[in-house]
DNA sequence: GTCTATAATTAGATAGAC
DNA sequence: GTCTATCTAATTATAGAC
């Protein structure tokens, strides 16, 4: 998946910067894409981000479409990572603490990267061939785990009796919300969406709510 | 504000069908606007799924920019209708209860319009005309009524004691995600979004985790 | 690998008949 | 009020020089 022109330099993993303007337009993509929406977002406009010429893009990637698979396929991979390093230095923890602390470093991560959830809510609102790939590729697998994890704490009590389902629409929804929508938040609140501090007290609001004080 | 063009008809409020014509394209614009994004939905698409030519829009709006304008101020309305009808209903009950059937109003009106929150999560990512609108004019009023009654709450015990602006974004943030990605959450989960007893779930899983159970 | 120039398509808006 | 026909500008993608 995610094949990568031949080179002649060694291949690294994808979110290694091999290419530096290559990379510098995946980072303009997620940008332009999940502010402007994939038709919002040109080419002109992504290539002028990255401060590059418009063809360039289709070097690099065949089309428009290939170029915002890429884009959101090292975003997650990203999320993946975060997750899962998260995960590696809790062996032999409880299962509440766990919980508790992958929520923490899911907000975290929402929070740095507004990018993620702008892409699923713009994508994931009809039916088509890049909510298929979101789905599918990346939402799914983070969706089983989290559901399961959620099940087992409900009927053991540990949080309140709520079908696991809601309770994932409840966590994805509340918790990236204030830095989806960084910029209304600025203005309608005065709260800064990218200080560590604001960050910390939502983390905090919805872990209250979830597992109590 | 929303000037109508003169007509021999009666004016009538702006969300009676004067004209079923400029009706069925506001109805059309709405879902397109919130589906596809604001550039994702063109004239076209919206002139045919309304039932009539492109041309027709720009006979009862000057531009694509204000047809935008007039479907989401008919959408707030209706959005301030059904929360001002819910409060007129409860003249001298108390405030938690108050507090709780309003959230109730709140989430069944997303789950019924879901165009709302789409449009909403579309347009506040990034500064913009659009965004301006939607703020000044719609979104900070609501802001203010409700963070002041979160916030009386919160300091009298009656909610988790959380701080009121990150109760607001956790509130529409949890409440409308399951609507907003409907298609999503039928493909990840099964349950049907539109049917009554998945929205009630939904708006109970949420009071029981700002209410306690 | 990155550029300039341009082709092919599609967008929003206007003119004018009925 | 609604249509057909069309204009102008902007979009993605390709050709070919360096």
């Amino acid at each position: 998946m995610a094949a990568r022109r031949s080179s002649s330099r060694d291949e690294h993993s994808s979110t290694t910067h091999a290419d530096p303007a290559r990379d510098r337009i995946l980072a303009a993509a997620l940008d332009l894409f999940s502010e402007r929406s994939f038709d919002g977002a040109t080419t002109r406009a992504i290539a002028e981000r990255a401060g590059v010429t418009q063809p360039l893009l289709n070097y690099h990637f065949s089309s428009k479409d290939e170029l915002w698979r890429a884009a959101v396929d090292g975003l997650f991979e990203a999320l993946g990572e975060s997750l899962r390093g998260r995960q590696e230095g809790l062996r032999g923890v409880d299962e509440p603490t766990t919980a508790r602390l992958m929520i923490r470093e899911f907000i975290w991560f929402s929070a740095r990267n507004p990018q993620l959830h702008r892409i699923i809510t713009q994508e994931c609102k009809f039916d088509g061939p890049r909510m298929d790939h979101l789905v599918e590729h990346h939402i799914r697998p983070l969706y089983e785990r989290t559901v399961s994890l959620l099940r087992s704490l409900s009927e053991r009590g540990v949080i309140a009796r709520i079908p696991a389902e809601h309770l994932y629409y409840v966590i994805t929804g509340a918790g990236p919300s204030m830095f989806v929508l960084g910029p209304e938040c600025r203005r309608l609140t005065g709260l800064e969406p990218t200080d560590d501090a604001v960050i910390e007290a939502h983390v905090e609001a919805v872990c209250t709510l979830i597992f109590g004080s």
